[in-house]
DNA sequence: ATTACTAACTTACGAGTAT
DNA sequence: TATACTCGTAAGTTAGTAA
């Protein structure tokens, strides 16, 4: 683990305006290295073509080339895009009627309080059913799923449900839930959320809904 | 020259909201670097505590702690910073009266023709002194003048010039001035610009101006 | 498919010191 | 003072594989 050559070349970068003249000794005592191993790494970020450079004896007079620039600008869009870009990925669905099991599972207090405290909110005792043009596979897989455990009684056994927490319609938040057992299509995703879904948007069969998976 | 834990952890920062799962190859064909590497770096990134990381069989799972969260935040910081924060070191100085030495000079035709080319623009024929609370030899002695050749003529010769382009008040483009040879004070400085200054900002002996080394 | 260990090789580091 | 060369040691890299 290595973050001195960054730190060396931001370094620069931030105090290149102020002044152009730097000594080895100086961004050493920066970075936390030694004054040999700067004086190798400024003749390598000029090897490099990040910077130009001019030793004297007063200092090593410095200033970013273009591609420097360039550079800087990559480290900056990509801290910012990770620091503000919110592009979660997107679902498109169309409410359809499913089989009412997802309702039945809901309500089953077992699995209930689960949903209550590891969802952070209390589940309407109903589900959305929605059919989406391509299978959502691609994006749950690169998801952490947050683990409903499974339970069983004297007359049968319940499986664990997977959930992925989800925002609707930018404005509630609510969850995917892929029983582990499950007879669902691949292309049917079912939705639970704190409030009724259908009367909150005004659904019927075939209304188009998005789902941002967060 | 090594910036391939930078990247790694860019890469992670940066797509860690559209998916948690990543491959060791996958990143390495993003970086530039072996699978084994990111398998290696993705584990002392965690012990670094940049990172919490669950290798599966799918794919290691990959979350920003809250120290990546901030290191992240650091890199941003100084890379809008080094872009965008025009800190340039201000000096004030008080208006006085010169030996009328500089106006002199500048006025020759072998360093006027100079002053237009290298400083970019066509000085007024006279300069401004000014007193200064501090000596500015620590400001300029980090910047790189432009040096104004000197010339011989029968009579004598003329030493160079260096020149350390400046923003009057914020407003007007121009230059602070030191004769190679100079019978200045070290604490009065000489200033250039297209314009009459005296007369642009009404100025008078003791008037106090605002001067940014750019 | 994955991750990660081993081992051989390459590169980086910094104390001493020259310039 | 400054930069930077030498060189012994430390750390990083990766092909071959194991798990």
């Amino acid at each position: 683990m290595n973050f001195r050559d960054i730190l060396v070349f931001l370094y620069i970068a931030e105090n290149t305006k102020s002044k152009n003249i730097f000594s080895t000794a100086e961004i050493a005592e920066v970075v936390g290295s030694s004054q040999q191993t700067i004086s190798r790494k400024l003749r390598e970020l000029e090897k490099f073509g990040l910077i130009a450079r001019r030793p004297t004896v007063k200092g090593t007079e410095i200033l970013l080339t273009p591609e420097g620039k360039s550079f800087l600008k990559k480290i900056y869009a990509s801290s910012k895009a990770a620091l503000f870009s919110s592009e979660w990925p997107t679902i498109t669905g169309f409410v359809c009627t499913g089989l009412g099991e997802g309702s039945y599972y809901v309500s089953l207090p077992q699995y209930y309080e689960q949903f209550k405290s590891k969802l952070g909110f209390q589940p309407f005792r109903g589900t959305l059913n929605l059919k989406t043009k391509r299978p959502v596979d691609k994006i749950v897989d690169n998801k952490i799923p947050i683990v409903i455990d499974g339970f069983v009684t004297k007359k049968r056994s319940f499986g664990k449900i997977f959930c992925y927490p989800i925002l609707i319609e930018d404005k509630i938040r609510g969850a995917l839930i892929f029983p582990e057992r499950s007879n669902q299509l691949k292309d049917v995703i079912e939705i639970i959320a704190p409030v009724n879904l259908r009367k909150e948007f005004g659904l019927r069969d075939g209304s188009k809904i998005s789902l941002k998976v967060i």
